[in-house]
DNA sequence: AGTTGCTATTGACAGAGTGACAACAACTTG
DNA sequence: CAAGTTGTTGTCACTCTGTCAATAGCAACT
């Protein structure tokens, strides 16, 4: 008879087993509101004990934090593509990109962002504010707006108004398919060029 | 000696007591985030048992759902005053008395759906999905696009799209300081402009 | 004024969830 | 194989939520 010393629980790397609880949290608090899953439920899909999470993340709030700074992190374009034609190509192609990302996503992405709630949360909007700056500067980069150095902080902040279109565009094709990906495009390029071939020059002049 | 019979607490209609115990509520979660507000601050702030909140609400979500209900609900625009100028000046009356909106509610509105949390709770959802097609529709019809009629489907989701844009930008007047009223006035305008009388004609023709 | 009835409101209780921490066991190293 | 390291567990104390029977404000009617 063989002497089954089957240990009743693995050891494994930190990052590693901060990635699976990690993993498990995304999709928990993806199903459903933050005061309806409980780090019980958390535990129990990781397969580990609920001591494990506060280790790892202090508290259930320090989890979720880390939770929606995983979710809203945009990969960075690669602009090697960009073709160097008119405002309206570059826009076309960033906006291209802009829904593939999404695309990608899909319905992660919108379970996770689609929801706005209730409630003044300083952290939650801290992350959230600072991915927006981070998308918005990505875009200007990438349509070559950088020679309105001087106006960036406007620049940026009508980009970042426009990044509120995006998710709400967003929402209407994927969630609820009001709207085809092609129309999307269509909106989207079309009104960042305006904004930033015609509005952007008026707001400059005020 | 008088027999002060002063009573401990004072009797009130349902009605008033359900509005003054929503009032601090909307207040508490406008603060925190909703796991940071217990039932007992609540409670504590309307100077009422915390059994009351039950009794009135159901559970804290109940309440919280309330809330939203309340916070999200956008008053109906007076057609009366509407310009029977272009579609430009139409346009502009309906941003302005947009930002009208926004600037009265101020604060509280920008604490109210300034964050866009994690988590799909379908409750909340569906509240803000109304919230939003009332807006739209108010909005078309305050413009006047009413005669577009075929296809209102698409249109109104292209102004539920527009309407991501008026919260973001919103947000960066109100919160962050980044654009003046002004220049959140000149953006819309032209975006909104430019969507209904360029884009939507292209949308038609795909 | 005293009594009665209705119901808004309270207070206590039970169950569930969270965070802290000491003890344990899987794995590594010599 | 022994000893140390540390990832992991399980329990304890505390807080929060929802339920419910008991209480008390108030109006109506003697």
């Amino acid at each position: 008879m063989s002497t089954e010393t089957e240990p009743r629980w693995r050891r494994l790397e930190p990052d590693q087993r901060r990635e699976q609880i990690l993993d498990c949290a995304i999709r928990l608090f993806g199903e459903r509101p933050y005061a309806e899953v409980s780090t019980t439920d958390i535990a129990r899909e990781a397969g580990v004990a609920r001591g494990l999470i506060n280790h790892y993340f202090g508290s259930k709030r320090g989890l979720y934090l880390e939770v929606v700074r995983r979710m809203v992190t945009v990969p960075i374009a690669d602009r090697s593509a960009v073709p160097d034609g008119s405002l309206a190509e570059r826009v076309e192609f960033s906006v291209d990109w802009l829904l593939d990302v999404i695309s990608a996503r899909g319905k992660t992405w919108v379970a996770v962002l689609g929801t706005e709630g209730v409630g003044n949360d300083p952290e939650v909007e801290r992350i959230l504010a600072e991915a927006d700056e981070m998308a918005a500067e990505n875009l200007v980069r990438t349509v070559g707006m950088r020679d309105a150095e001087p106006a960036g902080a406007e620049l940026r902040a009508l980009v970042r108004a426009f990044g509120g279109m995006v998710k709400a565009a967003g929402r209407e094709w994927i969630t609820h398919g009001t709207l085809t990906r092609e129309q999307v495009q269509l909106v989207l390029t079309e009104q960042l060029t305006a904004l930033l071939g015609e509005t952007f020059p008026h707001l400059q002049r005020m």
